[in-house]
DNA sequence: AAACTTCTGTCATCCTGCAGACAGCAGCCC
DNA sequence: GGGCTGCTGTCTGCAGGATGACAGAAGTTT
């Protein structure tokens, strides 16, 4: 399973790759690209979708706010990936709010330009069709892990992908660069920066991880997928 | 944002319905009539996943099971839904169980033959990204719950929802007929049975709902709008 | 109609993890 | 360098809700 989801996630990269001369021409037509400084926002909730982004370089959150103020990480979107799809659905007003974790770059695309660029480029109908299924497949497993698994097997569930997705493998470590903050990590796993804090200094003084403001080392990768069950 | 959701639930049950006659012909020539007793299952989980399903009749619920043997019910699928989808997005295997809550009729339509059959039929491509769409924005409203919400709040938009989508208005109360067991709405809402009993007692005392074991009514909406804010 | 099984209703108990408070650090700006 | 501001580390009390146990009601089977 972990092998077709990066499979998936290949695919998703490729979105535009296996397309010719011509229609990469008329692809950096219709897209404008944006440069985005770190923590500012790249649209808001009830603004009209009317595009969708291809994220180049750096990496944005999606979030919503509750009711009463609270934050919580829908997803957290990686170099080479598509966010703002919904827009290409004919959703009429994004509901989340997309802000630049790091200094960005991004190509904006219009949704009606770009779906008459699919109509002329069909073989993209189903890979946008496989994007939308990815998320769904990883919302599932999110909401799984919210209904079975406890704070702390959601934090290290947290970290092990991280680490698989953003890592660099250094001998038997593996080394995650840019961290995130441990309030990021707590709207992320649905739990408290308190509680986070604590697991995370748990498992470092278990000797599974070690870490600091700026990095995340995991040390015993299968002491984390042990936790996970 | 209700109104978008019921114009795409809309779309959805009318997936088929602007094909032409000799299109219809053919999409009945690839899909497959069957009945399912209550209670039978449809799929299992690592089943390969070869066809999609059109229910025609019943209800259908979708689960996962965890490690550790607790279920819980990812979705409820009704009447003129498709599930099973990621069968045609190339997805190898089934990750859930589909069982019948009802006696019910679906349609399975293999996969590969519905690939070639949308390729023969290009309007459906986008209803089948906006369908796949749909249940992405109604995992990512579930995840929301689960972050923002108490376990009171969770039943009550549980059963807010369920009287809006498939009651019955009759004055100012909105009958539901079919009603689940508590066991039910306790794996749709991530709690446990005794607090959804609970809940639901305390709902009746308040007036706002009555129920027995087949039926919900729910007598003051507004109350339930209220609750979750 | 009797014997089962499955669901509902209710309590008492226990525990995970949240919330508040505060001290120590690091980075940043003046 | 000095003073902000924002992040980390730790402790404490508290509460929402899980769990187990059991009795009664409703359906099902024979």
């Amino acid at each position: 399973m972990a092998e077709m989801t990066k499979f998936w996630y290949l695919e998703n990269f490729n979105l535009f790759k296996e397309l010719n001369q011509e229609s990469m021409k008329e692809l950096g037509r219709i897209t404008s690209m944006q440069e985005i400084a770190k923590n500012q926002p790249i649209y808001f909730p009830r603004e009209p979708s009317s595009s969708l982004f291809f994220l180049k370089k750096g990496r944005v959150k999606l979030t919503r706010i509750s009711g009463d103020g609270k934050e919580m990480i829908l997803a957290l979107v990686n170099m080479g990936e598509v966010f703002g799809e919904m827009a290409y659905l004919g959703e009429g007003e994004r509901n989340e709010f997309a802000t630049a974790l790091d200094d960005c770059i991004v190509c904006a695309i219009n949704k009606d330009e770009f779906k008459s660029f699919v109509e002329q480029n069909p073989e993209l109908n189903l890979k946008m069709t496989r994007l939308i299924g990815l998320k769904l497949k990883r919302y599932s497993e999110r909401i799984e892990g919210l209904v079975f698994k406890d704070a702390e097997q959601r934090v290290a569930s947290f970290i092990l992908k991280l680490a698989d997705e953003n890592g660099k493998k250094i001998g038997d470590e593996i080394f995650v660069k840019p961290f995130l903050k441990h309030q990021d990590i707590a709207e992320l796993t649905a739990t408290s920066r308190q509680t986070v804090n604590s697991i995370l200094t748990d498992l470092r003084q278990k000797r599974v991880i070690n870490f600091d403001r700026k990095k995340l080392i995991v040390m015993k990768r299968d002491e984390l997928v042990k936790k996970i069950g």
